[in-house]
DNA sequence: AAGCAGCCAATTTTT
DNA sequence: TTGGCTGCTT
């Protein structure tokens, strides 16, 4: 265990600075690691070399991340170091780890000891359900609105009762979270940022507790800081006292999640409140040739308020950047697809491969594509296994059977499948419920016991459910499952149904996920193993598993792209508008969260690069003429080949041919300057509409972009 | 209760 | 163009 040559083992094949950070003692750290410095490598080392050194054992340390996956690569890197057991050691996501103490200290948290999760989709319709219980307009407040008011406000750690509303409306708004607050807790359930805000509470309110955590967790490890959001921060203020070394690895440079509550300005907050001395920079990289890197830190040395850093590489310049512009998104999937092929004709795997775009709208022609070329293929981002509806339909009765107040699990699955249970009969329980402020289940069993021989509706419902629960008694899950499944009629229901067949399988592979569950799972209570796993399923929405033995194109958003690396990568769709995104310019900081974002983008690829647009593309059922990306001029001219050597010129005058003109405007032409006697000076951007109706983009000096006319706008070109 | 027409909006996403 | 949602019909 202690044998001295494994002390340095793991610190072999590491660079200076990357040792400075792994052995840092007695003090917190912030270690700006960008794309490719080996962050995962430092972070796993950092721990091993805490518990090789004795400094603390397995479980005095806590380490955070954001996804489970990271999560779970942190825990087998660290046994690959170290022959120790990972049980009772404290790694996860801010959610599973919110979770467990809340579990665990249920009682002072007021939370029921079988509270369940609500995901995003659960959330909103218990907020809908609780509108049109209060009685509230939809249209005045729509309940994504609602969603969006609530998850922000407990984001800021901010409770219903310590919001200042200013307005009226914000008021009503407040009034709904209030109610809202108060219907999760009579049916015990927990949404996402419920879990961090109540376990923030928890600390906060117990000192004992937080002492205790404090006691114990010395040493705290966060992952990818800059995504780390107000509420993430104050919780972690929270859990590390004065007396505890937090070790905190991110990358300004890859904030991208703004949008969801990302504060980067934490990493300049930990910086002051744990007086670091010095930020650890990671630059070297090890995944792309310099080639890329420096296309990359071109791209971001036009942002400001950065911490700052290089990447560099000592593996060389590599190929040149390529750069492709189609005359149409049809013609731009086309190149990358001759390019593909030729790659993989060069021996590349197609799962080495990449193709980028910024929103998922633009994946369609790319898949066509694909498919047209019969090339194997993997989709990002849609449906992930646990969020289907048959699972989420399933997990219903087993949530229900565990915790019968859950309301919403009760709605789900009253009449799913179909028992002539309507809207009416429906309804009457819901006004009974809340008459006697009892939950859905009681209501229903009241019914029931009123009706003894009745074989359908309300009591027919009541008497599964009671049965299904005397019968998966004792059993395991897997078989728990099978039970429902089939008695419960949702299996007979989807085989009827003509594409089904789907359905079933997804719901035959719960039963193997419960199987695996339980293998892989130390429990703690044997009584909440159910429990267990219905958390397991609303914390791990399951990723579909790339099933690694099928070597297929990976087609993602940048956004998703993140913390990946492929060896060749084509970055599409790289047109104003689209890359940056047009609704991201009126956001503050908009356009600096885009070039974070193509600089993510950019330092994905390993070997080569490819920058891909097109002059015309089809986009929400119109033609779009957008110009070239702004962040393609940030890359020096000397990294680049352009492979249509198209000079700007040329994109002007050959998207003007496809863009029908209009006589009388004599040779106005996307980059021409024209006046407006109204607007003044401006570019023209873009043309959208046909011969009869064209319109044409200008961006103004002073009024912005706007879209006039052509028939009417009286344009004198400058 | 299911199926369909009509309307509207349209980044990015993990837990 | 597509997808999601609503409200009406069968």
């Amino acid at each position: 265990m202690n044998q001295p040559q494994e002390n340095t083992k793991f610190l072999e094949n590491l660079n200076e600075e990357q040792i400075k950070a792994i052995t840092l003692e007695n003090q917190s750290a912030l270690i700006l690691a960008g794309a490719g410095s080996g962050k995962t490598k430092v972070l796993t080392s950092r721990i091993s070399w805490l518990i090789q050194n004795q400094i603390t054992n397995p479980t005095g340390l806590l380490a955070v991340t954001f996804t489970n996956k990271a999560a779970k690569e942190m825990l087998m890197r660290v046994t690959d170091q170290l022959p120790i057991h990972t049980r009772g050691m404290w790694v996860g996501t801010f959610h599973g780890l919110c979770n467990r103490m809340l579990r665990i200290h249920h009682r002072e948290a007021k939370l029921p000891e079988t509270f369940q999760i609500l995901d995003s989709s659960d959330q909103l319709s218990a907020i809908k359900r609780l509108m049109k219980a209060m009685n509230v307009d939809t249209d005045t407040f729509p309940p994504k609105e609602i969603q969006y008011f609530i998850n922000g406000k407990k984001d800021e750690g901010i409770r219903s009762v310590n919001v200042k509303p200013y307005d009226p409306h914000t008021k009503r708004v407040n009034e709904i979270y209030g109610e809202y607050e108060k219907q999760c807790q009579r049916e015990g359930v927990a949404d996402f940022p419920e879990l961090l805000l109540g376990c923030y509470e928890l600390l906060k309110n117990n000192i004992s507790i937080k002492e205790h955590y404090q006691q114990r967790f010395k040493h705290i490890l966060v992952d990818e800081f800059q995504d780390t959001s107000e509420l993430q921060y104050k919780w972690l203020k929270l859990l590390a006292g004065k007396d505890n070394f937090v070790f905190a690895v991110g990358d300004d440079d890859q904030s991208i999640y703004a949008f969801r509550g990302a504060r980067v300005g934490n990493m300049q907050d930990l910086e002051r409140d744990f007086k670091i001395k010095n930020i650890i920079k990671l630059e070297q990289n090890y995944r792309s040739k310099n080639n890329i890197l420096n296309a990359a830190n071109a791209i971001i040395d036009n942002n400001t308020n950065r911490l700052g850093k290089n990447l560099w590489a000592a593996s060389g310049d590599g190929d040149p950047i390529r750069q492709y512009i189609g005359l149409s998104d049809y013609d731009e999937a086309n190149f990358i697809l001759d390019e593909i092929k030729m790659l993989h004709r060069g021996g590349l795997n197609y799962s080495q491969i990449a193709i980028l775009y910024r929103s998922n709208a633009q994946s369609r022609v790319l898949e066509h594509a694909i498919v047209s070329n019969n090339i194997p293929y993997r989709v990002y981002g849609g449906l992930r296994f646990f969020e289907r509806a048959e699972i989420k339909n399933s997990l219903a009765y087993l949530r229900l059977i565990s915790n019968k107040t859950d309301d919403n699990a009760f709605l789900r699955i009253i009449n799913f499948p179909t028992r002539g249970i309507g809207a009416r009969a429906i309804e009457q329980l819901q006004d009974q419920a809340k008459l006697n402020n009892y939950s859905l289940w009681e209501a229903a069993k009241e019914i029931e016991s009123q009706n003894e021989n009745i074989q359908k509706g309300v009591p027919f419902f009541v008497r599964l459910i009671k049965n299904l629960e005397d019968e998966i008694q004792g059993t395991s899950i897997a078989e728990s499952i099978e039970s429902i499944v089939t008695h419960s009629g949702l299996k007979d229901h989807y085989l009827k149904d003509k594409d089904g067949i789907d359905r079933v399988s997804n719901l035959n592979e719960l039963v193997s996920a419960a199987v695996t569950f339980i293998n892989t799972t130390e429990i703690e209570n044997e009584a909440l193993t159910l429990v267990e796993f219905l958390n397991f399923t609303s914390l791990e929405s399951g990723e579909l598993q790339a099933s690694a033995s099928d070597d297929a194109l990976q087609l993602m958003t940048i956004h998703s792209s993140k913390g990946l690396e492929f060896d060749a990568v084509f970055i599409t769709g790289l047109e104003d508008g689209l890359c940056p995104h047009e609704q991201s310019l009126s956001e503050s900081d908009g356009l600096e969260e885009e070039r974070r974002l193509m600089y993510v983008a950019v330092t994905r690829a390993k070997n080569k690069l490819y920058l891909t647009l097109a002059q015309s593309r089809m986009l929400h059922g119109q033609t779009r003429y957008n110009i070239p990306s702004r962040f393609l001029d940030e890359i020096p001219d000397q990294l680049v080949k352009r492979l249509n050597s198209m000079k700007k010129h040329d994109i002007i005058t050959s998207s003007i041919k496809t863009a029908p003109r209009s006589e009388s405007k004599h040779e106005i032409k996307i980059g021409s300057s024209v006046t407006h006697p109204k607007f003044g000076q401006g570019v023209v951007t873009g043309y959208e509409g046909n011969e009869n109706d064209l319109r044409i983009q200008i961006k103004f000096a002073t009024q912005g972009i706007k879209w006039l006319a052509m028939e009417f706008a009286k344009l004198t070109k400058v």
